[in-house]
DNA sequence: GCCAATCTTGATTGATTTACTTGGATTCCA
DNA sequence: TGGAATCCAAGTAAATCAATCAAGATTGGC
């Protein structure tokens, strides 16, 4: 039940960028510092992050990198989806990314009993990171 | 925001043992085959499950694995934290294993976004887990 | 008392994942 | 044209995961 390293400077980096948005860019070292992340390691998140659609950046002199969507329609389940891959706990219960079990006594019956905990688990999951967006976030205050 | 295979086995291996509660005890070929779970490996899953307090074994001809506890007031939420370390996705929002979380910009402020989010995480998995216990989970049907 | 079945314990392995690092290529602006 | 930034593919060291293996300890049955 963790959450990487990596989701977690993409949630901080991605707080920074709301934090400025539509005022300014910023660029991965000023991300790296104001957040205390390697920058080199920053550099593949934001990355991925612009690869998802969720940023767009510009090289050269004047570079960096900036949220191209409004803060409100961004949730932090996405976020971390990209980087982390999906929410649930096992595949069987995966919503964004099924995958039948194998190997299981119960073979993918919706009665399997692990199948009905872990996806009460991913339901309450998703139930607070797809309603929790970067606005949210960065105001520190829970949605709703 | 995974569940190791470790943590699976272990519901999988204590719902047998649940099955035949009082009646019984099983041995560990016998879990190892209806769940479909490599014996070697159950193997270590079992003692570690002995050494928390929630199985009794017996060596020799006639020994096997049962149950110690009464199936309700075991929590599945016990269960994998024996095996799989503390719920939380993070080490600063654990109840039960809090780590302070360095190089970190706001340093355990409880006020810190990443702290806010992730404790909500934590409290409805945690909700979840601690509150199902080994007789739900047999019966198939979420506690309430 | 001996044997075979069973649990007990610790070490080891191989694959994968995590958290970075390195080295270079490309683009932009002055 | 050169320096400052992003882009991108690999590589790496350490940890974790999922087993596997090899010896020992204990018990029941004969």
């Amino acid at each position: 039940m963790k959450l990487s390293k990596k989701s977690e400077y993409a949630l901080r980096a991605l707080l920074e960028l709301t934090l400025v948005h539509g005022k300014a860019t910023l660029q991965r070292h000023e991300i790296a510092a104001r957040q205390h992340i390697p920058v080199e390691f920053l550099e593949q998140i934001l990355l991925a992050l612009k690869r998802a659609g969720l940023l767009s950046s510009r090289r050269g002199m004047r570079g960096g990198y900036g949220l191209i969507k409004s803060p409100e329609e961004v949730t932090l389940g996405q976020v971390i989806r990209v980087l982390d891959g999906p929410l649930a706990p096992i595949g069987c219960v995966s919503k964004t990314a099924y995958q039948k079990c194998r190997d299981c006594p119960y073979t993918d019956n919706p009665r399997c009993p692990v199948q009905q905990v872990m996806g009460a688990v991913r339901d309450a999951i998703a139930d607070i990171l797809d309603h929790y967006t970067l606005a949210d976030f960065a105001a520190g205050s829970p949605p709703g």
